[in-house]
DNA sequence: GCTCGTCGTTGGTCTAGTCCAACTAGGAAG
DNA sequence: CTTCCTAGTTGGACTAGACCAACGACGAGC
C-alpha cells in the first residue's frame, strides 16, 4: 500500500515513473507551502531573497515561480512583487453568451471592441461559414473583461452579407447574440467547441496583462442556426491560469459506455 | 555591444499595450519558419548549433524551444534531438469511452492499470461521492495509451461499498463502464466535466514520457447514474500538447444538477 | 499644496559557462 | 557473430552575474 502519491517524491508505485526531481521543483514546493499560509493578494518574498534563503540561484527560483504563475497560483507584477493569486473563475460550456455566464457568477462583464473590420474569406473561413472564397467576412475582435480584469480575446467571424449594418446594430444591443436574434432573427441552435492549450504570444500577453509564454486556453466555436447554417466562427484565447471550463455531458443515445 | 537605444518607442501608449518582443520570441519565430519546411518526425538543428547560427545563447534558444514544445509543435528526446511533432489528437467530450474515441480516429487504444487500492474518503471525496468521511473508496489509476503512446493518467474514485469485489469483477469486463452496467446494474446518465490547464509534475511527466512543467489538460469528471446518485469522480491529466477536446453545445440549459 | 524627477526595489531578459543524463555508433572482447 | 563498453552528441539542470524596465516613495522645486 502506497501512501497517496503526492507530488513530492516521484511516484514509487510504478515502473518507469522514476523521474529525478529537479531542484527548481523542490523550490516550487517550498514556495507553495509558504504560500498556503497567505491569502489572495498577499505578497511572497522577492526573487533575490528567495534565492538566498533557499540557497539557490535566482534563475532556479524564477523557474519555480514561473510554473506557479502558469498554474494560476501566483501573480507577478513587474516592479511590485509576486502575490498569491485569486482562485479560478468558471466558464460553463453552453450556448450562452459571455455576458450571461459572467452575470451568473456575480461578476460584472464588460467587452471592449478592439477592432471591427471586413476581411476576405480565405479557404478555411469560406468552408467554415459556407460562403465563397473571397467573400466579405466581418471580423469582430473583442476584449472580454470580468470585474474590470481582462480575461479573454475573442475573434468572431460572421458572413458580412447576412448581417448588413452589424456595426451600428451592435451598439443597440447588450450582446452579439442578442443582436443576432432580435435584429436579424437568427437563433443559434448548435455549436461545436474545440478546446486546446496554447501559449500567449506578445500581442495576447499585452492585452491580457500577462506574460508571453503563459499557458492559455484556446477555444474555437463554430455555431449554427436553427436551420443548420453556420453563423459564426469564433476563436477565443482565455487566460488558462484564471479559468476552468465546465461542461455537462449526456450519453449518446446509441452507445453503451466504456 | 552597442549602447542600449531605449528611445521611447511606445512607452506612453494607450491600450494597444505594446509589449516589447523579446529575443527568445524572435528566435522562436525563426525556428518555427525553419520547421515549416520539415515534416513530422524530422529533426531540427541541435541547440548548440542554433545558438551559434542565430547569434544568441543556448539558454535563449532553449527557452524558445521550450515554448514550441509546450505548444505541441516540437518534441524533444533527451540524447537524440528535437523533432517536428505530429498534429494533435481529438477527444470528443461526450459520455463516451476513451476506447471508442480512439477507435473513431483510427488509433489503437489501450489502458494499463497502474494501481488499484482502497483509500479513506476525505471531506471533499465524501461530498463528491455522497458517502461519509472515512468511508472506503476504490481508487483506480490507469494509464491511457493510443497506438502505444501514453496519453493520459486517469484516477477514478468509486464508493467501495456500492461495488464489492470490483477488482475481480473488472478482470472479466473489457472496461469499467461495462462492468458497472453489467455486474452492478449501474448506468451512467449525466456527468459534469471540468477542464483546466495545469503543468506536469514529475510523477505525471514520468508516466507520460514528457517533461516536468509541460502544460497539461486537467479534466475532472463527476458522473451520476440514472437515479441521480454520484457514481464516480475522475481526475484525468492529458498531455495538453497532444490533445484537442471537442464538445457539441446545445442551448438546452439546465438539467437539475446538484 | 501640488507636480515632477530621482532612486531604490522588484520582476524580465540574456549571457556564457559548468556539469549531468540519455541516446547512438563504433570498436574491443568473447 | 554477438555482447558489451566507451566516447561523442544531444538535451536537461543549474549557476553567477549583467543590464533593462515597471512601480512606488521620497524629496526638491514651483
Amino acid at each position: 500500500m502506497t501512501t497517496r502519491v503526492s507530488v513530492v517524491q516521484g511516484g514509487t508505485g510504478m515502473p518507469g515513473a522514476v523521474t529525478r526531481v529537479p531542484k527548481y521543483y523542490r523550490v516550487k514546493q517550498h514556495i507553495l507551502e509558504m504560500a498556503q499560509s497567505l491569502g489572495p493578494g498577499e505578497r511572497v518574498p522577492a526573487e533575490r531573497l528567495l534565492a538566498v534563503s533557499l540557497d539557490t540561484s535566482r534563475t532556479t527560483v524564477r523557474r519555480a515561480l514561473q510554473e506557479l504563475v502558469s498554474e494560476g497560483k501566483l501573480d507577478r507584477i513587474h516592479g511590485k512583487g509576486t502575490f498569491i493569486a485569486r482562485p479560478k473563475l468558471y466558464r460553463t460550456l453552453q450556448l450562452t453568451s459571455y455576458t450571461e455566464d459572467m452575470l451568473a457568477q456575480g461578476l460584472k462583464p464588460a467587452s471592449r471592441i478592439l477592432d471591427m473590420r471586413h476581411i476576405k474569406a480565405d479557404e478555411e473561413l469560406a468552408r467554415l461559414l459556407a460562403i465563397d472564397i473571397g467573400e466579405e467576412v466581418v471580423l469582430l475582435e473583442r476584449l472580454r473583461l470580468a470585474d474590470g480584469e481582462p480575461m479573454a480575446i475573442e475573434s468572431t467571424h460572421l458572413p458580412a452579407r447576412r448581417f448588413p449594418g452589424l456595426r451600428e446594430t451592435l451598439t443597440r444591443y447588450s450582446s452579439l447574440y442578442a443582436a443576432l436574434a432580435e435584429a436579424y432573427g437568427v437563433h443559434l441552435l448548435k455549436a461545436e467547441e474545440g478546446i486546446e492549450t496554447t501559449l500567449a504570444n506578445p500581442y495576447e500577453a499585452g492585452l491580457l496583462s500577462t506574460i508571453v509564454g503563459l499557458p492559455m486556453m484556446l477555444l474555437s466555436r463554430h455555431s449554427h442556426d436553427t436551420e443548420g447554417r453556420p453563423v459564426e466562427w469564433v476563436r477565443s484565447v482565455y487566460r488558462g491560469s484564471r479559468y476552468k471550463f465546465v461542461v455537462t455531458l449526456l450519453p449518446t443515445a446509441d452507445r453503451a459506455l466504456d
